[in-house]
DNA sequence: GATGAATGAGGGTTCATTCAT
DNA sequence: TATGAATGAACCCTCATTCAT
């Protein structure tokens, strides 16, 4: 019975909800790190950064509120190892993408497609949801975000919409500007949480579509 | 002459010392309105809206903390009046909007020219940024901005987006989704207050190229 | 047009509601005095010392808040003035008792018809449960209650109930501790603001049964 | 070891400093929260409800501000539970109570005997006065002390007082208002807090006064 | 005198953080 | 290592009091 902690904790007295509680116990430093971390994607991603209170984090993953600082330093860095711990798996893939030209029209749709698929249509948007609302207050997580992710993205597809805009596959202006190629997906992140109750959008369609128009009347 | 009783005597349990004295008187309440919503506009912009504090926002309007009571309700009315403050003048621009039909390229310059101008020249873009990054947790706010601003843009142009599209001056796309008109320019200013810093993004070119893109291939 | 002060304030904003407003205005010093006294027997009454907020004070007495301050020092003074106006008049009254004796059962007849009468029955009620439930909090007030009513009284009857006691009028009890005499239509006062509404009491009939008790089993 | 970054780097925007150490940790729960009581019902009978702080009931009870809120739900939970827990051991005491007739004047004297020890001489009579005092304000503590309390106790002793006014041990009044019994004790707790300083009342010698009243000329 | 906008100390409450167990 | 009770700085909001008009 020695594991048997008392817990009563789990819904407690404070009132707020609870979502998908994660009730486990003394599992791995790193299990503990990982439903601390999922915990707290989904009370920042609720109740934004200011808001998200760390008690409720805890009893989401199933801990003491003491435990989240055997882990983390603090709010801000629980934050911002978040942030980091969703987007280095990424990173990874990023190191490995081909370098080899590809008609641009490929290039995009997988670009965007990736996107749909690996952020949208994961929690990865709420993350991205998360950087993009709370970003401007945590300079240290907006440099990291540009540094390692945006950057590296830009400086790999960049070059090759160059070209392929030099071939005359694509307008120059989406060789100049590659943030053109994402925009409509983070705008449509954004509305989601903002006016899907009201006026639902699909993203993945208008991602298409946009794709449809960065191409129109050039060649195949 | 009973009142003319030595008093102070009691005190001691009941409580309040003393409060300060009224400084100016100056300005017109129209003006410290103003003065406190622009200071607000600071904060908020700077700290988001939980991280701001009232008393900053006095501070930077110069006046008492409570003076913000006496034209706020609260807190929370103090930003959402804000929002409304910033956004009102445009609803009675977008009343006079030309019904009638234009050529579609024109319609879409007018439509992310004014944008520029508007939004991202002026203080009404750092409205936009906490409309996008406070909205999830306004809901009363997401609500009004999209039926007070954004369902009637939508009403307005789509019908115009549509018949341009029919006449082939147009991708479909947009006259489906016409939030990709307006999906750089939201992009870019999120930008702004993220990687400006490292990364420089110039919205106005890049809505100008997104025009461009918009249109190109089609007939002028 | 002089005299059309602009007035809108009565019910405001602050969203306290307001029985008897007294809306006259310009009135002879004395009426604006005695307005601002009735109005914060109203407020103490309904909110206690504490609870009670000179704004409210100022507004059931159709002046504004600063009026008050020429007519009362601060919130206390305004407080002890108020119980003083009550009693004033009674001290009068008090000067001009018969000094005479009279058969007991007719004094105390007197007293608890009186107190019925001229307390239990009007706003004066109103005054000795403010000073029973705050006078802890206000000695001087205690002590000028004191001092002027309730000393006297006693000095006034107690010798005449010890003659009574001693014509066997009268229980020695009732001459040790005249409190006797009044306390249940003390506690019927409490009783009515606290119990009334589950549990009323008639407090002129305990008044009566009490003087029956009082001299059950004597001659009359 | 992604995140043993350099922290401190934002905060500025966020906010919280550093909280404090955590002292003692002695008392047990209970002990604790009793503590709290403790120095609640001081400082509310020295300062009454409103003007209690709850930072001096802190300080009274050797805790810090935040811990009353792990007891309480905030300040008029700690005043209700206040009055519940000094009211609760009555009762049980109630109860017990023998439902067998006895002499009214036993009965009686039990009574008033019991209210002596038990109320004015103890903390409890600070309580009676803080009902007494400040539950106008309070409808939900006037309720339940009335329905826990006061009903009970007339639904117990008025039967009896019928039937011993019946068998012409009482005066019939003090079977119509059972009140009486104890309104001289009420008037005592209150007279002590306000006058006792000036004028000092014997309320243990006025209640037996009182109780030779109510059977003076009756048969034992 | 009368007004009521302005002031700012005060106090209830929250919650990130600590540390005795 | 994990816990969660305890801490206390911070912050929103109230309202007695002041004073320019």
């Amino acid at each position: 019975m020695a594991q048997a902690t008392t817990r009563k904790a789990v819904q407690g007295a404070s009132g707020r909800k609870m979502a998908g509680a994660a009730k486990r116990r003394s599992a791995s430093p790193e299990a503990r790190r990982a439903a601390i971390l999922a915990a707290a994607l989904d009370e920042f991603t609720v109740r934004g950064y200011e808001g998200a209170r760390l008690e409720d984090v805890a009893r989401r993953a199933g801990v003491a509120k003491g435990t989240i600082y055997l882990y983390f330093t603090d709010k801000q860095a629980l934050f911002q190892d978040l942030v980091r711990s969703m987007v280095n798996p990424i990173l990874g893939t990023l190191e490995q993408l081909p370098q080899v030209d590809m008609p641009a029209r490929m290039l995009v749709e997988r670009l965007t497609e990736t996107f749909v698929r690996e952020i949208i249509g994961t929690r990865r948007k709420d993350i991205i949801r998360l950087i993009l609302t709370e970003g401007a207050r945590f300079p240290e997580i907006a440099q990291f975000y540009h540094r390692e992710v945006i950057a590296r993205i830009l400086g790999f597809i960049r070059p090759m919409l160059v070209r392929a805009a030099a071939r005359g596959e694509l307008p120059e202006g989406v060789a100049q500007f590659p943030q053109l190629i994402i925009a409509p997906g983070l705008v449509g992140i954004l509305w989601g949480s903002l006016f899907n109750k009201y006026d639902p959008l699909d993203v993945a369609a208008m991602m298409r579509a946009h794709v449809e128009i960065l191409f129109s009347g050039r060649p195949v």
